[in-house]
DNA sequence: GTCTATATTAAGATAGAC
DNA sequence: GTCTATCTTAATATAGAC
């Protein structure tokens, strides 16, 4: 797939401007490629280009996160692993979230499943850790979702303050609080 | 000011299509009047809409939460009455936030620093309550930046997984949250 | 204060040459 | 696989009558 080149950066703009405001002209200057040779890569527009990206980033959770935290090891260790990761996606809080992003604007109803599935296995994941330390099903679930709740909010905040140290700090402490909650 | 009259509508627009998708035709549609008529209210368009709104949005956190958590009264009973408003604000977990989708969006350039002092206000409000229950200055900080960072966490989940129990759990277990950390 | 009609621009998308 | 040129639509915005 010759896409794959473009996903980076594609996914800076629709990250930097979000799904309307990355506009053909934007993604036209920003890959070098004229209109129609994007739509000769992506045959339905911008919405085969999300598409993709999403894709790629499911299989980076897939690889890099749910394989960790469904694997051996130490509750601790796979999540001080999956914000190591996480970190690196999102460039220490530099960036926002695109799943956030696509839950927020216009092209929400075409995408929703596909960030919920992705949200969904990523929690799954999380609540497999913590019922394999013990946790009974119900707490399991909840500290699952106030892990995902942490990153989405801190990356909000870190937004709206400009202030990138918010969604460090947070990822700093996040598997500690987590693997506290075993006790 | 007879802006006014059209906030509710308007607000619910931009919370359901982002601030791109909230065409002028649907919001003609929404309102009942013609563009024209609306360019006669909003002389500057969908940005004087918005900024309306956020305006409006400011005034009432300033009335309804600001002033509770500055004034008399046990920290807890502050907190409960902030979620009590928040909920009431985000309809029980129903509607996403203005501020997250004006992040998230093309006009974050424009409404960026408006959003922030928001933001910003909000949590120096918390850390006051924090501060005056004898938390130092940075534990303060920290703990109000956390409290933001469920409430907005919890909403872009709730929207993500397509459920409101998310938010409201969130919601009811945030104020003991918040006081458990003064002891 | 509201309307109809229209202007203007920019968006997404395509045809067809090279 | 890329381009120039063009099409079509829909967006924001305005003029001017009532």
């Amino acid at each position: 797939m010759s896409k794959a080149k473009y996903i980076p950066c594609l996914l800076s703009l629709f990250r930097q401007h979000g799904y309307d405001g990355a506009t053909l002209a934007k993604i036209s200057e920003a890959t070098g490629l004229g209109k129609a040779s994007l739509y000769h890569h992506f045959p339905n527009g911008k919405d085969e280009m999300v598409n993709t990206i999403l894709n790629s980033l499911q299989v980076f959770m897939e690889d890099q996160i749910l394989a960790t935290l469904a694997g051996e090891g130490e509750p601790l260790a796979k999540f001080e692993r999956m914000c190591d990761r996480l970190s690196y996606v999102y460039e220490n809080g530099d960036q926002p979230c695109l799943f956030a992003i696509l839950l927020m604007g216009s092209a929400r109803d075409t995408f929703h499943d596909q960030v919920k599935r992705i949200f969904q296995a990523w929690i799954d994941a999380m609540v497999g850790v913590f019922q394999n330390a013990g946790l009974d099903q119900e707490l399991a679930k909840r500290r699952a979702e106030d892990a995902a709740i942490a990153i989405q909010g801190a990356l909000i905040l870190t937004q709206g303050l400009n202030d990138p140290r918010i969604f460090q700090r947070v990822i700093n402490e996040l598997p500690q609080k987590l693997c506290s909650a075993l006790f």
